[in-house]
Formats: structure tokens, sequence, C-alpha cells
DNA sequence: TTGTACGCGTTATCAT
DNA sequence: ATGATAACGCGTACAA
């Protein structure tokens, strides 16, 4: 009666709505469940590694998911594996006692067993990130790395630079080697190329800032001692882009240590748009994570469209133009608050 | 059978086990809830503010507590307040339809409605972090502010810096209030009082660089220009104490910037042990979140001990101590990662 | 249109 | 020691 009021006379529904309000009544989950024979949550595995790995990201996303599902009537249930190397039997009990319907997957990467067994046990589950062993998989959502690298590329481009250096992560992880094509193809199609003009570094800050300082040099920049008026500009403007916020956090430092402005002398643009970028004010790439929870959860209620089996959604980050990348000319105050 | 296996035949016992195994049986949690009318899980709220103030504190604590639920046999259910400023219908929903049996709470405040609600709707919780509004409330964990910047304090003079000021947020928070009162204290103690050595800023990065430029000024540290030759130390050792990563970033900033290095030049240890404390390898105070998340679960396991009717808990932070409160002669190796 | 009865999967109680 | 049964609260199919 509840759930079909159409078919009640009028002033029986009102006198049901009224008690109901009395009463406070709601119905029981587990109740629910029990005769729908679904749980209405949906699984999330939480592990360091991924925390780790997108930075203060997997945390606004799981705000983005817990708001949206709610949107829809279920909950997230976050669990982590005992040995995150080998997460099926968390996922595995999680379906046998039926607390999760399905499951987000994040931190998908190359060999990940966990598509495979939620296919073949027939689990329905999307990812927040490609699923790169099986391109027949279709069940995710990913952010566009390359097309967002290039787009600050040519935003730094806009903005008058024109030595673009990038700096990365070593080769082999998809996610550093997409965002890395973004600059090879935007400094390309540019005419700015200069292969060279790139370093690799790990996550930690001295690598970061040991890679950043040697690609400042590659890029020509003269130290703090060549500038000792602070002249307007020593010639093209340098930039670089970052492929996440750590390694920004490195360059930043080198050029904070070498007495030099982030965008007056050098630009730097970043990706994930953390508490970092805003805190130092940095460029960044933000990455849509509201529509990525909510593209997930379409796709764990209705399954992978048919209709659209070309393979998953890739989302354009958007570029927050912060002040580290706009040259002294382009900007109208500095550092207000 | 299962739940008290003593009062049931070895043999037949045997074959039953033999018969959840091959079958691969699990107990349906909704039906394990409708029976013993329980949820078997624990309401998170999840609040945009909460995960900003926290920094990156909230989902290693979010990861704590929900390994430790996993252990006693529930789960976390996070959720989302509509408007966060009338968190209670969420908590209402929540109960009323049975999904958690109880609530974790963090980012308590002053005049946090939650605590007089549950108490009146006899809902258990437990809190991350004191109930400030009634001190007859025992059902909080807290990490100690003020004994945690005290340690710090006293390491910074054992190291051999005299001159320690602090960098604080606004009076007015009780955080900040707690934390400060530690630097009061401690500098007391040791005869190293000096109330003027203070400054206050809010979170954000210009503001706390200007804040901590001026403290560095009161405390008499020459500016790069006055120290050509980097002599080993111009005089008394001058330490800061932050009461968070975001302003002991500004204070970092301020020392590249006059060409000073943290440690050797000037001491400096912050609260909350965030990606950035690591990242610059600063000194930081670390909040013992497993232990918090172990005692809030117990808490909500047995309610308040009524044997500790004195109050909650105040665990001490940790300090983890890095070369940015080593001066130069306490030092074996210089940045290495 | 309204009322009733059954069953979802467990657990606990009560006869056997 | 074991097997049968009722009830947890809801949704739905079917009867009235």
């Amino acid at each position: 009666m509840i759930n079909s009021p159409e078919r009640v006379a009028p002033d029986t529904l009102a006198r049901v709505q009224a008690e109901i309000e009395r009463l406070g009544f709601r119905p029981s989950r587990a109740a629910q469940s029990l005769k729908q024979e679904r749980a209405g949550a949906w699984g999330l595995e939480l592990n360091s590694a991924g925390f780790g790995r997108l930075g203060a990201i997997l945390d606004t996303f799981l705000i983005e998911l817990t708001t949206g599902a709610a949107e829809r009537g279920s909950h997230v249930v976050p669990f982590t594996a005992a040995d995150s190397a080998e997460p099926l039997p968390a996922y595995e009990r999680l379906v046998a006692s039926r607390v999760a319907d399905g499951f987000v997957l994040t931190d998908t990467r190359r060999d990940d067993p966990r598509p495979a067994w939620l296919e073949a046990h027939r689990v329905p589950y999307a990812a927040f990130g490609r699923v790169w062993d099986d391109p027949g998989i279709t069940s995710w959502v990913d952010v566009d790395g390359a097309s967002g690298v290039d787009a600050a590329v040519r935003h730094l481009a806009d903005q008058g630079y024109e030595r673009i250096g990038y700096l990365g992560w070593p080769e082999g992880s998809p996610v550093g080697d997409d965002r890395r094509s973004g600059w090879v193809r935007a400094t390309t199609d540019l005419g700015l190329a200069h292969p060279e003009w790139q370093a690799t570094s790990t996550q930690s800050l001295p690598a970061a800032c040991r890679a950043a300082a040697g690609l400042l040099d590659q890029l020509g920049l003269p130290g703090r001692s060549a500038r000792p008026g602070r002249p307007g500009r020593s010639g093209p403007g340098v930039a670089i882009v970052c492929a996440s916020d750590a390694l920004a956090l490195g360059a930043w430092r080198v050029l904070v240590e070498r007495g030099l402005e982030p965008g007056v002398d050098v630009g730097l643009v970043c990706f994930d748009d953390t508490d970092i970028a805003e805190a130092l004010d940095l460029s960044s790439l933000h990455q849509p994570l509201d529509r990525v929870a909510e593209r997930v959860l379409h796709l764990l209620a209705t399954g992978p469209d048919s209709r659209d089996p070309a393979g998953g959604l890739l989302l354009p980050p958007e570029l927050v133009v912060r002040s580290s990348s706009k040259p002294a000319g382009n900007r109208t105050t500095r550092k207000e608050k």
C-alpha cells in the first residue's frame, strides 16, 4: 500500500499517512533486505595504498558516492582487505553474507584480479579507473588524464609560456603514461615539442625535488643568484606540468628555494587539485568526482549500457586556474587572500 | 546450533561444518539483523568540513574504524547530512530504519546538538573529540593536544632550541586553545616563557606566511641577507611549534624564502602528521588513530564505563622526529631519503 | 478497494 | 542430543 499509493482510496491513504507520521514509522532496512533479497548497499574497498596514491581525492569521492547512493536509497559499506594483495576473500565475504549487492572499485591496476572474479561470480560492479586488463569490460569511469594535461599545456601556451616541460612518474604506470601522453600530444600540436624536457620521479618529495631541479636546469632557468634585481622575465617563459600534487610540491619547493615565484617566474600546473594545490595556490586539474560518482552509481544500478558497447566513460578534468599559471603581465592582484 | 556448538554431538557438528564448507554457506546479514533486532553497523557522518579541518586524518581514521569494526563483526555506514548545519534528521533516519545501531561522532564542537539528541533518544554513540558542552558525558576519546605540544616544546628544548614560539589558530576554537595551552605550560615550566612569542592565523597559506614571518621577526631571527656566510648559528636557537600542518607549511615557506633551513636554522614542529609533514620532513605530532578507533568501538560496544566516571579518554599524540627539529650539531646525515 | 496470509533466512525456544 | 516451530518486519499475491 505504501509502495503503490495509487491503488488505494484517498481517505484511507491519508489515514495511513497520518498514522505513519504519528508513530514515526520507518520501514526496517533489515526486513526490506530480507524480503527483497538485496542489501541496498554497495561495497567500497578502502586500501591505504589507494588513499595514498589518490591523495586527498578518495575522501571526496567517498563523500560524493555516499551522497549519491543515499539519493538512490542505498548505502555505501566501506571495508578493508586483511591482505591488500589478496583482496578477493574480503569481497567474497560481503557477497556471501549479502551485505553488499555489488562493489565500487577504485585503484584499478594491471593484473587486477577483481574484475574477473566479479564477472565470474556475476556480482555487479563499477570501477573508478579504467579496467586495464580487458578492453571488453566497459563498466568503468575514469578521468581523462591525457586530455587534462593537454588542456593544461594549451592553457600555459595561451598564457605566454613557451618552454613547457613535464614532471611525471616513471614509465610503466598506466595512469602516469596516460597523463604524459597529453603533454606529448599538446606540445607536438603546438610546435613546442621538446621530448627531452621531461623528468620522472616517484611521489617522494626529495626525489621530486631532485627531478624538478634537473628539469628546471634543462629548461634553461637561471638560479636566484643570476637575477638579483628580479627583472620581469629572463627569456621565453618556462613552465612545468606535473603529474600529481606531490610532484608539484617538489617543484614548488625548488622554485621557492631559488627565490622564484610560481607563475611569475615559472608556470606550474598540476594534477588532482588536492588541499596542497589549493594551499599553495597552484593551478590544477580538478577531477569531476561528483560526476564520476554519479556515473558509477548509474552503472551499478543499470549494468553496463548495452547500447554503448564502445567502452567506459572518460571524463575530462577541469582546469582550475590559480596564480601559479599567471605570468606577471596577466594578473591584476598578487597574493591576496 | 552454529551459535552454540557445545550443545551438539561432535559428529553431527562435524557433519554440519562439512556441509557449510561444501555449500559455502554464510548467514544472511539481513536475516540476522531482523531476528536480533540490531543492524550490526555504526553510522559515521561525513561532512566536508570535518575532512577539511582534520586534513588527511579522517580518512586514516575511517580505515582504522572500518578494520576495527570488522574484527568485532560490524560494519561502518558512512552518511552525509543534507544540511550540515542540521545533521539531526540524517541521524534520525538511520536510527528509524535501523540501519545503524549507534554512531561515531567526529568534528565535535561547541553547541553540538548531536550528543544531547542521541542521549535523549537513547542511541549509543562515541565521539572522536571531546564533548565540550556537557562534562557529564564521558563517551568520547580525544587526542591530548596540550600534552602533545608540551612534549614538542620539551623536545625542542632538549635539542638546544631556547627561543620557542607558537603559531596557532585564533583564540576561541577549543582544539586550538587546548594546543596552545601546552605551549604555555611547557615554556613556563622550562623557564622559557615569553607570552609575546606567538602569532595566530587561519589555515590559509598566505595568512600563515604573514603570521610566521611576523613571529620569526619577533623571535629575533636574522633574514637571509644578514647571514651571507651561513655560520653555524647566529644566537640562541629559534624554534616554532605550529598548531597544524597547514600553518607549518606557511612557516616552512618563509624559512625557505629567507634561505634558512628548517632544523638547522630554525626548529619546526607541527601537529597532525599529514602527508605534508612527511613530504617536507617536518617533525610532527602523530595522532594515534588506531587506538582512538579501538576505544571508540569499545565505548560503542559496552557503553561508557561506569567504573570510570571521571571523563573521556585523552590519548597523547606521538612525536615523530624528523629533520626539522634537529639542529646541525645533532644530526648525522642530512636530507637523505 | 481492502484485508489477509505467506515467506524471505535466522535464531531461540520447546518438545521430543 | 536433536528436530520442529514460531517470530523478527516487510512486501506481495490473492482472496474477499
